[in-house]
Parts: C-alpha cells; sequence; structure tokens
DNA sequence: TTTTTGTTTAGAATCGTTCTAAACTACTTG
DNA sequence: CAAGTAGTTTAGAACGATTCTAAACAAAAA
C-alpha cells in the first residue's frame, strides 16, 4: 500500500484529506510492513517535525483501519498495534518487548476451523505464536 | 481443577492460605471452565458479601497465574481475561460483548507451525476466532 | 465568499491496572 | 504457645493508554 493510494481510499470515504492526516498516512505507509501504537506514532511524527495532537493519532489510526486500510491486532499488550500488513496473516508475539513478528499466512495451515455458535459470524482467524527468551 | 486441589498448589508455592485467598480460590474454581476478569470476580466477591480489595483480587489473578492455576488469554480487550481452563485450547472472541468461549485442541488442527526466531523459544500458540452478529 | 460540516486540539476525564506504605496476620521459632 | 518475621492486605494515590469535550479551525459545498 502506498501513501497516494491509501489518500484516495479516504477520500472515496468521505474523509477529508487534511493536513494532518496526509502527512500521517504518507508516515505510516512509507516503510514496508510494520506495527505501530499511537504513541510511537506520535513520536514519530514530533520527531520528523509534524506537529500533530495525539488525539488526532488516535482518531486517524480508528479512521484507517474502519476503511481497511490498517488492521488491528487483536494480542494483548498494554497497547494498542495496528498492522500495515491487511492481508490475512499470523504473528509471533515477542513476550519479551512486546513486539509483533509477521508469519505470512501460507506458513501456517489450519485445517478445520470449528462453527461459530448461531447467529454469529467469524470476523477473523488469528493464530498467535508466543515466543520469549531462550 | 477442584478448589482443595488449589489450595494446596498454593501450598506447595509457598503461598499463605490468607482467608482472602482461600475465598477468592473456591468462586474462582466454583463453576467449571470459565474466564474471568479481576472487575467482575471483585463484584462477584462484593456480592456473596466476601470483602476483599480490589487490589488483593489482581494479586491473586497473577499469583494463581504464576503457579500454573490459571492462563492469561491474550485477547486484546480492554481488560484482562485469565481462564480457568489450563489445557491447551482455543477461543471463540465475540466482539459484540467481549467474551470468551472455549475451543478443545482438538477442533482446530494447525499443521506446520514455524520456527521461532534465533534465540526464542515458542511459549503458546493460540488461535483466536474473532467472531462478530450476523 | 459565505456557509456548512467535518476535523483538530489541549486538556480534562475515564478506565483498567499497579504502586505505596501502613496495618495486619499466617506461619515459624524458641 | 508467645513472640518474632516475613508475607499479605488494604485504601487510596498514581499511572499509562485511550477517549471525551467543546471551542477553534479548515475543507468542501453552496
Amino acid at each position: 500500500m502506498i501513501a497516494d493510494k491509501a489518500l484516495k481510499i479516504l477520500k472515496i470515504n468521505k474523509l477529508r484529506l487534511t493536513k494532518q492526516r496526509i502527512s500521517l498516512v504518507s508516515n505510516i505507509f512509507k516503510f514496508g510492513n510494520r506495527h505501530i501504537n499511537a504513541d510511537s506514532l506520535h513520536n514519530e511524527m514530533t520527531d520528523n517535525g509534524v506537529k500533530v495532537s495525539l488525539a488526532t493519532v488516535y482518531n486517524t489510526l480508528h479512521d484507517l483501519t474502519k476503511v481497511g486500510l490498517l488492521r488491528h491486532v487483536k494480542v494483548n499488550s498494554n497497547q494498542n498495534y495496528f498492522d500495515t500488513n491487511i492481508d490475512a496473516h499470523h504473528h509471533f508475539y515477542d513476550e519479551s518487548n512486546n513486539s509483533l513478528i509477521d508469519i505470512s499466512k501460507e506458513k501456517i495451515n489450519i485445517k478445520d476451523i470449528p462453527l461459530p455458535p448461531e447467529n454469529k459470524k467469524i470476523s477473523e482467524v488469528e493464530v498467535i505464536i508466543s515466543i520469549k527468551n531462550k
């Protein structure tokens, strides 16, 4: 995903292309796939000399998730992580430093997936392999 | 797991059998397998007329986890969930109400598990199937 | 341009959780 | 079984991540 394409998707979803969103989006998608949280993204912006409030960082991360440009990773850390890789895939979760490492979908083969309860549908299947130092 | 056995394990681990721990443990393991969080457990105690501070509830949940009587579920909800079912198994995570439903290990067949990075070892493999209302 | 409506902001508020240090009590030892 | 000691509980403060508020602002529409 490149920033320009992401901005088009924001526009399609009737989200205004404000200065803040433009610089956040360009930062988020500047590097390859990665896992970000609000705080580190906010620091990144500050370090780059871009002044954006933390509230806007949170709002934008949620907006981007809503339109499918980010994926909220359901790992229980004290912080919420957002993944720029929106394709189905799994994660190593390093307990020693709360970091995530992608595992491509093909690497894990899940055979049988049970049916969800009545009136529910599956929204996501995620494998989390917790790891720690040897 | 029954409460008496759990208390023995506490003793073995040199954790004192205080009034608070005894009533917490007996509450936690009174029902079958379930998923608890600090707040709801604290309410449960209060409703039963047992006065325990919230801090003690947190301490005890952690202590029980440390000695292997509970398992901390790594689902990203805003609260931490502890599972009285300590056997390897998986979960449905109902996004509509942040609840967990057990899926027994046999129901899901994970074929290939990738090797962890250098100097790391796997501590847990967890499948989380997020579900929502149809 | 002017108006409308969505967005940003600083700071307050909230929520789950952990910390603190004083009071307390289970267990140990003499 | 009394006295000592070391682990435990507690209320309340503190904390860290996140959300809320309502006023200022800016993008898009009219």
